[in-house]
RNA sequence: GGAGGCAUAGCUCAGCUGGGAGAGCACCUGCCCCACACGCAGGGGGUCACAGGUUCAAGUCCUGUUGUCUCCACCA
């Protein structure tokens, strides 16, 4: 098999052949299922590594910040289970309340004119369900195709059976630790999904908008206090003005009372504090059922509450003869009147911001409603304790921040949405008697009165109160399970800072309280992934790039590398066309570099020879820095630093040196050629394991056609840095050789030599040793006829180009194409501009500071940097000399 | 109002614990050299926003300024 790969290997890579057929050796062959308590060959325990995915909505569709989360948590999945960790990512996927019911409702009333009402609830959850059922595992085929090493046997639903439970355990425990409670508080609402939202939901945007002064006539009296407001419709909802305690202008009027225009209704001045004087007249409105601050005033006073719009933001019986009329219609009427009846002072326009639905977009009204909330001060407290313990650490370090200021200032959450969709609300109430049981079993019987007229909660729970659950739930919480045992608490979790208060920040809270312990050690945090010109992606703008195209036309791997490389974490970054390409060119670097080990490759077994050319121990030795640095970086999460390291030697060190330094050997035959196709292959299958992470279809597609190897790469060990492959000490003389080189090619290139024109080098060095053992290489690479090596400079040097390295003078004779005063001109340039180095060197190696206190390996280094440059200057003055 | 990010080559961005200013793309020159034109060789191009400070040494640490983006809070 293997041979007929490496006759038929195409020149360009086509990853569309490959990726499905290396997915299914991985799933045939169980490579990401993960046994707890596993045991290492040698009997000892194995250390489990544990990501959950962060649930995308269970309809959703994969995108770009989709594909960045997925392939950082599989870059880190792949790496650990190279290193030997059992490694268990779970996957799943999220019911997504309020998303996927609006998209259903949506559907119906496009294909079948209907709304939920239409329905009514069972029917309209069954469809819901069928639905999920048709779409559910779409996005778990892509997630696929991006290559994510999932253990899919342990694949999660958050409504699906354990998870439910695991929900209302929660719910029951915290409702018996008074934690979550019932109440009539003010919350959001949003009027077209007609349902409640927490502060998290409610997204601010600034919008122009107007300030309307009303006059408000203190009773029995000539005076009138102006408000201001920017909705004046929830006047109607006034119980009181309020004024500052400390304000002289109003101190005589607190107490009396004024009259409420249009209304009549007599409503107290109070004194509150949180009245600015400096804004506006200094009197406010106070409408308790619909407005946050004022319900607190409200009930610090004791003031009465007027509800005036119903869940569809229309009027309701209260507002009286507006009744009916919805929530702008009715603004722009009671503007009217009021201006009509002379109560209309002025209107100013006024920007302000006005919290929007996260979901549909509409205006969410805040009106106080009877919900179930969360008490978050004694939840909050630990989860911040245990963050700044360090159990949990923010990579980078700053969300940390973030994180327990949203913690700190969070208020009670509000966890009952008027949805269908969702896990309802265990609390089942009794009709006869009016009792609540909040209970962990349906309940049919009342437990106080006996009565059998009981009816469930119809509310749901906000989603995100299950996703706060996942590390645990998914993996078998609240049943003790291996799993639970082994896996838990798990290592890192990886998200974009959008989430960190929806999300992160319920799932420590959540896991300190019910499981004892922190979900996870490390949050990884990403940015967001905007388009060329830096906007977010979205659906509106239409600017969105699908990954699947970029898959199916670029590659997976392609794909992936463009989005680790260069991508720093908590940082946003663009995509663009560019990108992709110049990683799809990558891609077929590594193919081409491959293709071309392989069809030289006449060894069985991959090692290294007994004897080491220089050039092998340079790039075997560079392999092996490549090996600890890359191994450290990904210990540090730095993962695009990994992948630029990974690229560059790939290219540059790998491709463009060390395969043309071999290529005469390969085409001499011998011992010789076995032992550089050794190393060639040795440093391939180094360099191919350590790019399987970012690169895992391609890598072990190449991999599976090297000669020797059995198990796949996808569980191949990760390499180590091994002390027997540092030849430091030999790669100064290499780099010797390849400053020559590139001496020479640029002397030629600036003569416009072409390649076929060879020309005979002359070298005057203290190293011929090496350039003598790897004189066909350097032939080849220089485009030399013949070498000499000189005992002295040539006695005439006109008619010859030349060039300097510390150690080496090198001559070219090019009689036809060097003109002497030009050379002369150069070799000034090139004279100038290397005192200027040393200048600035030796004026550091002048400064006493410098000496003293700088470490002595800095210093060291310089004075190396000093002699190596005087060194050159040396050089190019005797050539001069010589010309002149 | 509070917090934070970013400001480095024409564009997009790396630069980890202070000591060489870098990559990709674009641009210029020359090359189809028996792995790759999705390529090879060579080249030009940067007061690392500005002003101070710490240090022998600062793109890197500290302070301030300007510009820009984001998050949180929300005063009617």
């Amino acid at each position: 098999m293997s041979d007929a790969i490496r006759r038929e290997l195409p020149k360009v890579y086509e990853p569309a052949a490959v990726e499905k057929r290396i997915y299914a050796l991985w799933q045939d062959g169980g490579y990401f299922g993960a046994r707890p308590f596993a045991k290492n060959e040698d009997g000892s325990a194995r250390k489990p590594f544990t990501i959950v995915i962060p649930p995308p909505n269970v309809t959703g569709q994969l995108h770009m910040g989709h594909a960045l989360d997925e392939t950082w948590q599989d870059v880190l999945i792949r790496f650990k289970r190279m290193q030997g960790f059992e490694t268990l990512w779970v996957p799943g996927t999220d019911h997504a309340g309020i998303a996927t019911q609006i998209k259903l409702e949506e559907h119906l009333r496009k294909t079948e004119g209907l709304t939920r009402y239409d329905l009514g609830r069972e029917k309209f959850v069954e469809r819901v369900w069928e639905w999920k059922r048709e779409y559910g595992s779409r996005i778990v085929e892509q997630l696929k195709s991006l290559g994510s090493s999932c253990d899919w046997s342990r694949e999660r639903f958050t409504m699906d059976e354990g998870l439910s439970r695991a929900v209302r355990e929660v719910f029951v425990r915290l409702y018996e630790k008074g934690l979550i409670y019932k109440g009539n508080r003010i919350i959001n609402w949003c009027p077209m999904c007609r349902t409640a939202l927490s502060d998290a939901e409610v997204e601010y945007s600034e919008k122009l908008g107007h300030l309307w002064h009303i006059r408000y006539p203190v009773k029995d009296s000539d005076e009138y206090l102006v408000v201001a407001t920017t909705r004046p419709e929830t006047m109607l909802g006034d119980t009181a003005v309020a004024v500052n305690p400390e304000d002289k202008r109003y101190s005589h009027l607190i107490g009396k009372t004024v009259i409420l225009p249009l209304v009549g209704r007599e409503l107290p001045i109070i004194a509150d504090e949180y009245v600015d004087m400096e804004f506006g007249t200094g009197c406010v409105k106070i409408t308790p059922c619909h407005d946050p601050n004022d319900f607190e005033v409200g009930k610090r006073h004791g003031l009465e509450e007027v509800l005036v719009l119903d869940e569809k933001a229309v009027v309701n019986e209260n507002g009286g003869v507006y009744q009916g009329l919805e929530r702008y219609e009715a603004r722009k009427k009671i503007v009217e009147d009021l201006e009509k009846g002379g109560y209309l002072v002025k209107v100013e326009d006024h920007n302000h911001n006005v919290g929007e639905c996260y979901r549909c977009g509409n205006t969410v009204e805040p009106i106080t409603s009877d919900q179930w909330f969360v008490k978050m001060k004694p939840l909050a407290g630990p989860a911040v304790e245990i963050v700044k313990s360090g159990k949990i650490k923010f990579v980078p370090e700053r969300f940390t921040k973030n994180y327990i200021n949203w913690m700190e200032g969070t208020r009670d959450w509000c966890i009952s949405r008027q949805l269908w969709w969702g896990h309802r609300i265990p609390a089942f109430y009794c009709d006869d008697c009016g009792h609540m049981h909040v209970s962990r079993e349906d309940i049919t019987e009342c437990e106080k009165c006996g009565s059998v007229n009981i009816r469930q909660d119809e509310d749901v729970l906000d989603t995100w109160f299950s996703s706060a659950l996942w590390p645990f739930s998914t993996l078998g919480w609240p049943d003790r399970t291996d799993d639970l045992d082994y896996f838990f608490p798990t290592d890192v979790l990886v998200t974009g800072y959008d989430i960190i208060g929806f999300w992160v920040s319920r799932m420590i809270f959540s896991s300190v309280e019910h499981m004892g312990k922190e979900p996870f050690h490390t949050v990884l945090i990403h940015g967001l992934v905007r388009d060329a010109q830096g906007r977010k992606m979205s659906k509106s703008l239409g600017n969105g790039i699908d990954p699947m195209e970029v898959i199916e036309y670029y590659g997976a791997d392609a794909l992936r590398m463009a989005l680790l490389i260069g991508n720093s974490p908590g940082n946003d970054m663009r995509f663009s066309d560019e990108k992709i390409e110049s990683m799809r060119n990558f891609a077929n670097k590594l193919w081409n570099a491959s293709r071309y080990v392989l069809m030289n490759l006449s060894i069985d077994e991959i090692k290294l020879p007994e004897t080491l050319r220089p050039e092998d121990k340079w790039i075997l030795s560079r392999y092996n820095e490549l090996v600890g640095e890359v191994t450290s970086n990904m210990e540090k999460y730095e993962i695009g630093l990994a992948a630029q390291k990974l690229y560059e030697f790939l290219w540059e060190t790998y491709c463009d040196w060390y395969i043309e330094l071999t290529k005469q050997r390969l085409y001499s035959g011998g011992d010789d050629k076995r032992n550089a196709e050794k190393v060639l292959a040795y440093v391939l299958a180094g360099t191919l394991k350590l790019l399987h992470p970012f690169m895992p279809f391609i890598t072990e597609e190449i991999w599976q056609s090297l000669p020797g190897e059995k198990t796949a790469l996808i569980v191949a060990k990760w390499p180590e840095y091994d002390c027997s492959l540092d030849f430091a000490d030999i790669e100064g003389d290499v780099e010797s050789v390849m400053s020559a080189i590139r001496l020479i090619r640029n002397r030629r290139a600036e003569m416009n030599v072409p390649p076929s024109k060879k020309a005979s080098v002359q070298l005057l060095t203290e190293k011929r040793e090496i350039f003598e053992s790897m004189m066909d290489s350097f032939c080849r690479l220089a485009y030399a006829s013949e070498v000499v090596f000189l005992d002295s400079p040539p006695a005439e040097l006109r008619g010859y180009t030349t060039a300097a390295t510390d150690d080496t003078r090198i001559f070219i004779p090019m009689s036809q194409l060097v003109d002497a005063q030009k050379e002369i001109e150069r070799l000034e340039r090139e004279l100038a501009r290397a005192e200027k180095d040393l200048q600035a060197v030796s004026r550091k190696l002048q400064n006493e500071g410098f000496l003293t206190k700088a470490p002595a390996e800095v210093v060291a280094s310089e004075r190396e940097k000093e002699k190596s440059i005087i060194s050159v200057i040396e050089k190019i003055k005797e050539n001069l000399e010589a010309l002149r």
